[in-house]
DNA sequence: TAGAAATGTCATGGG
DNA sequence: GTCCCATGACATTTC
């Protein structure tokens, strides 16, 4: 219930927010007192109100029959809110379910509200978690029973023919709400002694309130309609408390247009039931960021709901809030949003955080082996979804939690006003690309229910099967993002570890003078260097001794060859060879068989030869002195040489 | 689960 | 003397 109230809160702030985020700024004093006190207060301070007051005071109108502690100008405001921000499906349903259980919660239900109602809410409860089908019926039976809150936002994404009819009937019920509002003040007016009920004195101070404030909401609408969402601009006057020409340099399709569930938020709430949501996390969000680059931002809209809509605006203000760029917003607003988010964050012990960063090893700082046991069991089933950056409500990883909180703890700021730009691109880079590691990843299926979740065993094996896959997750997450990344990221470290290995001496020594870095950021800055110049180096160097072993291979290949080769030719020369000596042996005893002595006898070729002489002639010689006249040539030749 | 391959890191020497 | 790079050696991780 703590978690169900917390996001509520959480919801209506970042509404308010998102509401700046258009130019709108609401005037806490007048409208939202709880809220105020919610911002200006401690973070436990929802907890401590009153949840009934917080509606009753905000609406301050008639109280709604079905759910009494819910007065009807608010809820009806509730919805208009969420309508104006783009048609968004809140369940009537989902949204008395949670108003029913706070104000049990908080002992308050049992008096105002009748069994009546809760059997209608209990019906209604029963109904929702069905098929779609039912809601028509749902619609039916609203129709037929006259209901007050028929601002029924199906979240039908193609029924647009049921929105425009919710429209008229919205500005219907607004006209006869103000009718009302209006008879009863004059009521109120004339029968000051009479004792009205509370919602009767909260209504005639309602009507100037919540005209200024359907007012701002119709900016709003306009505002969203009008201002290009990409190209939203600083405001730089905090203070003012309307500004709808005021526009942020934001990227708002990216702000806003989350389609997320109240479902979603209800798994939030529950931590039981937030694993089994996170197991289409990585595929949702790329479904979403494809469907949302060619999508409409408005059309988006539309298909969300508030508290769906909520945590993708505080996962944009967070990066935002890296990004530098909302110095314009009430910086007041942001410290306590912080705060809250980091009283939120159970478990969370920055002086531990920090001791483990001092713990380390590697330069003092080494994160990745100083992993407590505990923790890395909490991180390795969640670091996935909740990211490096630690999302809120999530104990994640504990350099992503350090990341988000040792920013007081370290240096990192920024000489001169132009570096920003380089930073900013920097940071544009890296968060662009994390919030898919580093955020909340969504269930946006609407497939399942809290009540049609399974349990027991069932749900065990379920989570166990859903933590091996964050495993296997966590281990790819560890593989895009290595130790060194990490430590950067967790020492804010304005450069990437791409950027501080790949950049040249002098420019690395230069940008080390000009940014104000402390000596744990610089000397981690140098040991990333060193160590990533070492492993190119020992890449290079692997590789060079691999292609050198491979050319010697090929070397080896080649002379092999060339032997073959050259042995090859050398049995055709002998060929050759021992073909001319046949040759010269035929031509031989031919000659001989020809020749006669003076006697005419055949000449014996064993006892002459044949010698050619310089000037043609051809003699025939006896053997032996053949061969001695061969030596001394021999001989001769040699002395020459 | 042993072992090979791949990779990271450190120490050291040379330019 | 310092810095950078190449490389051997060892440890760790991956397959």
């Amino acid at each position: 219930m703590k978690d169900l109230k917390k996001y509520l809160t959480e919801g209506l702030l970042q509404f308010t927010i998102l509401l700046s985020l258009v130019g709108v700024r609401l005037d806490f004093d007048s409208y939202l007192p709880p809220i105020r006190e919610i911002i200006l207060g401690s973070s436990s301070a929802y907890s401590q109100i009153p949840f009934h007051s917080l509606w009753d005071t905000a609406g301050g109108a008639s109280l709604h029959p079905k759910c009494p502690h819910l007065s009807e100008g608010v809820a009806r405001r509730l919805l208009h809110e969420v309508r104006a921000l783009g048609g968004a499906p809140v369940r009537r349903t989902e949204l008395h379910a949670w108003l029913l259980q706070a104000a049990q919660d908080q002992g308050t239900a049992a008096q105002s509200s009748n069994s009546s109602s809760s059997s209608d809410i209990s019906s209604e409860l029963q109904e929702e978690p069905t098929a779609e089908g039912r809601n028509s019926s749902k619609e039916q039976q609203d129709v037929e029973t006259g209901d007050v809150l028929a601002y029924s936002y199906l979240h039908e994404q193609n029924d647009t023919s049921s929105l425009e009819q919710d429209d008229k009937k919205l500005s219907q019920e607004t006209r006869r709400e103000d009718n009302v509002r209006r008879s009863n003040a004059d009521c109120h007016k004339s029968q000051n002694s009479n004792p009205c009920t509370e919602s009767s004195r909260n209504s005639a101070n309602s009507p100037h309130l919540l005209d200024e404030f359907t007012h701002l909401l119709a900016e709003t609408e306009n505002t969203l309609e009008e201002i290009s969402l990409e190209d939203i601009q600083p405001v730089g006057n905090s203070n003012s408390g309307l500004n709808p020409s005021s526009h942020f340099h934001v990227n708002f399709t990216q702000a806003v247009s989350q389609d997320v569930s109240l479902h979603e938020a209800m798994l939030r709430s529950d931590p039981t039931l937030r694993r089994n949501s996170e197991t289409s996390n990585f595929q949702r969000e790329e479904s979403f960021q494809q469907s949302n680059s060619s999508r409409n931002p408005e059309a988006f809209l539309s298909e969300s709901n508030l508290t769906g809509l909520f945590p993708y605006v505080e996962n944009s203000i967070r990066n935002l809030t890296n990004q530098d760029i909302l110095s314009g917003f009430d910086e007041n607003i942001f410290d306590e949003i912080n705060l809250m988010s980091l009283a939120i964050e159970e478990g969370f012990d920055p002086i531990g955080v920090s001791q483990l960063f001092e713990a380390d090893s590697d330069s003092g700082l080494s994160l990745s082996s100083s992993r407590s046991p505990t923790l890395s069991s909490t991180s390795d089933s969640l670091s996935t979804s909740a990211g490096e950056e630690g999302a809120v409500g999530y104990s994640g990883d504990v350099e992503s939690i350090s990341y988000d909180h040792l920013e007081g703890a370290v240096g990192g700021c920024l000489l001169e006003h132009n570096k920003c730009c380089r930073l900013e691109c920097r940071f544009d880079s890296d968060f662009c690309e994390e919030p898919q590691f580093e955020h909340v990843h969504h269930n946006h299926t609407y497939s399942l229910l809290p009540q049609q979740l399974k349990s027991g065993t069932e749900q065990c094996h379920l989570w166990s099967a859903e933590a091996s896959k964050l495993n296997r997750c966590d281990r790819d997450a560890d593989k895009i993002f290595s130790r060194d990344e990490r430590r950067a990221k967790a020492l804010r470290i304005p450069f990437s570890v791409e950027e501080i290995v790949g950049m040249p001496v002098d420019v690395f020594n230069s940008l080390l003078s000009k940014y104000y870095l402390t000596d744990v950021q610089i000397s981690v800055i140098r040991d990333i260097r060193r160590r990533g110049k070492n492993k190119v180096a020992a890449q290079n160097c692997r590789k060079r001794k691999l292609d050198a072993i491979l050319n010697l291979e090929n070397d080896v290949c080649q002379l092999q060859a060339q032997k073959a080769s050259l042995l090859k030719e050398k049995a055709q020369c002998n060929k050759s060879v021992s073909q001319m000596k046949q040759k010269l042996s035929d031509l031989y005893r031919s000659v001989f068989s020809q020749l006669r002595d003076e006697h005419g006898r055949p000449v014996n070729p064993s006892r002459y030869a044949l010698r050619c002489h310089s000037d043609g002639r051809i003699l025939i010689v006896p053997r032996g002195a053949f061969k001695l006249e061969h030596k001394t040539e021999q001989q001769k030749g040699k002395k020459q040489k």
